[in-house]
DNA sequence: TAGTCTATCCGTACGATGTAAGGTGTCAAC
DNA sequence: GTTGACACCTTACATCGTACGGATAGACTA
């Protein structure tokens, strides 16, 4: 019978620099769905999408890819996995009362998480069914808590949370573009003033014009422009005066 | 020299219901970026992205796959390529003087597009490159040109087309959201209704208060909604009276 | 007419992917 | 001990993107 296995444990256990703990040779510590999950989302922000593989996760985690499916279902369920473990690092901001302000405020801590890891947008766009986990509804629940006090009837309620999500998502959406690099701007700048140094005037003059104005502004302030136009109409809406 | 080929026409060349043309037995009509794109948006549309194969394209085509890497450098290239395509079946709608009711009529022919080719919101969302083609960029020197007439500077130009952009873009990824089969809402209905009979009632009030409602709402109507705000922000922002 | 060029397409092959099926080891309970 | 449950590994397969090289056919030259 072929003893082929010597289990020695020199096979590879990468140096594990991350979160220590020994990894002691006889057992590493207990693979889980919880830590499938924080390793898959690590490997998302920091590589991109296309690098979530199984067997990727697998060497991550110091395993065989196969041993993964004793604890998630697909490679599918990973991936919404992931959302679960983002949304559940929602900050709620501390409200003050004041509904505009707790608006904003809650919509700046909603971006700020996509901008924390911009693939999940691409998770989003490719997610096969609604949010159903307690992690991803709570900052929902959240949302129409605060934009109910607003004095909006219900419908109004739920439409509102359907313009500021929407927004929210299609600002990082177009911030995120392109995903990859070392960080934003640099390149965005570069190829917009590029391109609108290559445009054909006559056909583009609004854009020879106004991309490089677009390089040069900064996405927070311009998400803030939107954020102010949404409550601005809102407020309009409820009939409330401009506080 | 094996001369094993022995070339008869009868591989498979299947039924070739499309647009007809014969596809006489000699030659098919040969190859192209512009059909193998065509090809590529029909399956994407019909059954999603991950439909999209060099292989699939080819057997629609009746070539094989690596032929098509005579007229596109990679598959990415394909995917950037159905984003021109889009682009260019983009409706601009005739314009009437009137600025609220153009920028209105411009977000609706955006939606109406991705609307009609959901998965591209994907594309956008995995696009490594912005965008450059004049395909993609025609439709937005269009709206900045409306948008310019407004009465705004031209920083505001740029930060109200942002802001319409993302809203649009976000709309339509959360109302897309799963994308798949026979068509929408009956799904979203039936799993929200579900959902908000399974929550916690303690936990989610709002949410199983406000999801049933969230399930019978239009989508159409709710795009309608937040462009409202945007546009009644705008309005205010730009000191015009209301019409 | 024969010969060469070039564009187009096919065939084969390689490495990587997700995952089905079954094997091996460890440990708790009997 | 023996047994069974569980965690993990090994092997295998179909399918993916694509590198590489050979075959075919029309256009051009002579």
């Amino acid at each position: 019978m072929p003893e082929h296995v010597e289990h020695l444990e020199n096979v590879s256990l990468p140096p594990e620099q991350g979160d220590g703990e020994a990894a002691s040779r006889r057992h590493r510590d207990p693979l889980t769905r919880e830590r499938i999950l924080r390793a898959a989302l690590q490997v998302m922000d920091q590589e991109g999408l296309e690098a979530v593989t199984m067997r990727r996760l697998g060497r991550e985690l110091g395993v065989e890819a196969m041993s993964l499916y004793n604890h998630v279902k697909d490679k599918e369920a990973i991936l919404e996995g992931i959302l679960e473990v983002v949304m559940a690092e929602f900050e709620f901001p501390e409200e003050t009362g004041d509904w505009e302000a707790d608006v904003r405020a809650g919509a700046r801590a909603w971006r700020r998480l996509m901008i924390a890891h911009p693939t999940v947008i691409a998770l989003f766009a490719e997610s096969k069914h609604p949010a159903s986990s307690p992690e991803r509804l709570r900052p929902m629940e959240w949302a129409f808590e605060i934009l109910g006090r607003g004095g909006l009837s219900e419908v109004e309620v739920v439409r509102a949370f359907r313009a500021f999500g929407g927004y929210i998502m299609g600002s990082v959406l177009n911030e995120v573009a392109n995903p990859v690099p070392g960080m934003g701007d640099r390149d965005h700048h570069a190829e917009h003033m590029q391109l609108a140094g290559e445009l054909p005037p006559t056909e583009f003059p609004n854009l020879v014009r106004l991309l490089p104005l677009m390089a040069e502004c900064d996405a927070e302030v311009d998400f803030e422009f939107g954020l102010d136009l949404l409550i601005a109409g809102l407020r309009a809406k409820a009939n409330r005066p401009a506080r």
